[in-house]
DNA sequence: AATGAATGAGCGTTCATTCAT
DNA sequence: CATGAATGAACGCTCATTCAT
């Protein structure tokens, strides 16, 4: 009982939580079936038998890896969510910003997830659908709402939730490819339009502009905390 | 010249395709990485050697595979443009549902290029940004040329192609988790307005449907001679 | 019998002399190990299939060269000696420098009998170690009978059988590695002023040089007719 | 740093020389070609793991073996060498004889420095080369200094050094294939007396014999220490 | 005689994982 | 808790040889 005082275990997690980073810079780097634990344990500087006392191994380290970035991801898009005012317009593009933005400031973590991730094995590939499709369904919903009190046009929710969540896809694809210094936030009032229109939902182009300004002020805010 | 006579040469290319064939399905079934030459060799019922003799190795005929899949769906996108009549509505949903069309058609193939190809290495990385690239190089001209003369609004006609050409991507791995008797062609039309009105494109529904019938029937016909 | 004709006979014998030749070269450039099958039978344009008529096999195939090149460099020395002069100093100096100009000569079998012969295999070792043993034997004999009329001092005639054999190793090897174009054959003088002396042979500077160039005349004339 | 204590450490060299020494056997016994690493892994019984976890691979380990082959001859070549007494005729046969005498008690190394060696690949030829051109190097000043206080005759002594250094060749070589019990070092008076001559330096055979004696009583009594 | 497609044993090497210390 | 030596299944690939045509 003693070894396993508070002040033990948090040093513990430090460490886990510190070999999990190190990982994520390493798997985004040398890409997930080029990297060897070996390529992790020396980056981390510890001891295979280190890693493998705080992990099951790197398939299952890679998949909590891809689990916290996918609920930061959600994490972020709910808080950035304006629940009190009820304005549709205004959460719809705080919520395509904040994403970009998340994407953004953890380059490596978005190359992981969209890259790295695909194609692993069935199994992961099951982890991976679900995720996606549990994004998917909660935009759905969304989209279900909107249409009760909304002029919008959606003759297929499933379809459009699907459309919506894929469309950033190509765009950060891209992003991964060019320069680390290129803004991806700059597409957010272009990609948001987009998705917008998909919806026929009525908007005020400053509207949006506003919108994407006043949440990327506050996530930049909330960072450099 | 005994054996390079033209009879001989059809059954090398036929066997090389039977290969090929046979490798798409194993690497679809079980992923690029987990697929050994050794699969394929005794899902082909050929030698090591014949492999070997037929192809420099698995890198490269995966690679050979891919382009291949990619070219197929741009080949199918141009054979289906009804370039004399200059019907913008009509062009746009016949390419989008000869695309699902293709993915049904080809469902290992679509795996295959949506999954197991991505995040290989860099190098193939490159490979698939650049096929990528070029289809969203050609829809983002082909946007261009709708501003001319249509009551369109497309604020960046970059980030409307590359959310286009992605809007694809997460409908077509619903589909490919799912049944395989289910039709993504079903998706056509929900996939089409969602793209169309992201465009504010004027449409009527009803010549959606029509068009993405009619092409429909011609991708069958085709297929079934 | 109408194909076993003198003429196809010669044909074939032509055939087999020619990869016989190309495989040489081959072998001296790319190494035994390094060369394939497939690099001699590219090489002299003829197929697999061929090559396997003509020879049993790669090793047989390169025993044979072997067996020709000791052979080549032994009938050289016999050619040489002039056996009605019975002048010993003037045949041991015309036997050095006969050698040396057929390294020179026939670079690339130099090459393979002084490098890519050794360490292939404990069969292959046996028959090295034979074609050594019966130029020593020669030799030995040589030695045995120069004591019987001459001032010469050799302790033992096998061990100086063996030395003067191997003398000529190190420098053919040292000339391999060195430019093309370089003389081996002008180290003759000195190789013989060695070996004579290592033998306690009298003899005069000037006639040994005298007999360097006579030989060296008549190989350089035979070969150019 | 548990594992990294003077004692763990140790034991790993010692694991690592008995791989090289079981190496060497291996590739004495059956070629350097003929060897695959599981070979050598089955006779020292260790784990292919292991091996490469102590070496590069099979290439780099050869390489090791050879140049610690080719000290180990430089080296007792260098003690065996009497300084203080600067008597020429006594340090020439004290080489002679105690490079006989390497070979003759590393008779499994002997076979790799002078057959498995030799025509691995180019690489592997130019340290092979580079070993022999140093040995000679040294022997060459040698001659160049014999010559300033003693009445030798010694045309080239570059080519001499060559000469010299390969008269052990054909000597070991023959040897090698013999009985294992047959004394190399019987060979030393006739080899020295060979190479004397064939400088043209004066000695005395009694004192060679001597020398040869002497040599051998001390490295004889160095190896059962 | 000539061809070259077909074979498959065998190679060197990697790396996720274990476990004695 | 930490260490890193040890394991061995598995991989992609080569190439001498055969044989139906």
């Amino acid at each position: 009982m003693y070894k396993t005082s508070k002040e033990t275990q948090d040093r513990k997690d430090a460490k886990r939580q510190f070999i999990l980073d190190t990982a994520a810079n390493v798997f985004a780097k040398r890409g997930y079936h080029n990297t060897a634990v070996k390529d992790i344990v020396e980056e981390a500087s510890i001891s295979v038998g280190s890693f493998y006392f705080y992990f099951k191994g790197k398939e299952e380290l890679f998949a909590e890896l891809y689990l916290t970035i996918v609920k930061a991801f959600q994490d972020t898009s709910q808080k950035v969510l304006d629940i009190k005012n009820n304005n549709l317009i205004k959460n719809f593009t705080r919520v395509i910003t904040a994403n970009l933005w998340m994407y953004q400031s953890k380059r490596e973590l978005a190359r992981i997830m969209l890259i790295e991730a695909v194609g692993l094995n069935p199994e992961f590939e099951k982890k991976r659908s679900d995720s996606i499709k549990e994004s998917c369904r909660t935009m759905e919903e969304w989209f279900k709402r909107f249409k009760v009190h909304n002029p919008v046009n959606i003759p297929d929710e499933r379809i459009a939730a699907l459309a919506f969540e894929s469309s950033f896809y190509y765009l950060v694809l891209d992003w991964l490819e060019g320069d680390e210094v290129a803004k991806l936030t700059d597409s957010s009032y272009g990609l948001t339009v987009y998705n917008l229109q998909a919806l026929k939902m009525p908007f005020e182009d400053e509207d949006i502009k506003m919108y994407v300004k006043e949440v990327l002020d506050e996530l930049n805010q909330v960072q450099n905390l």
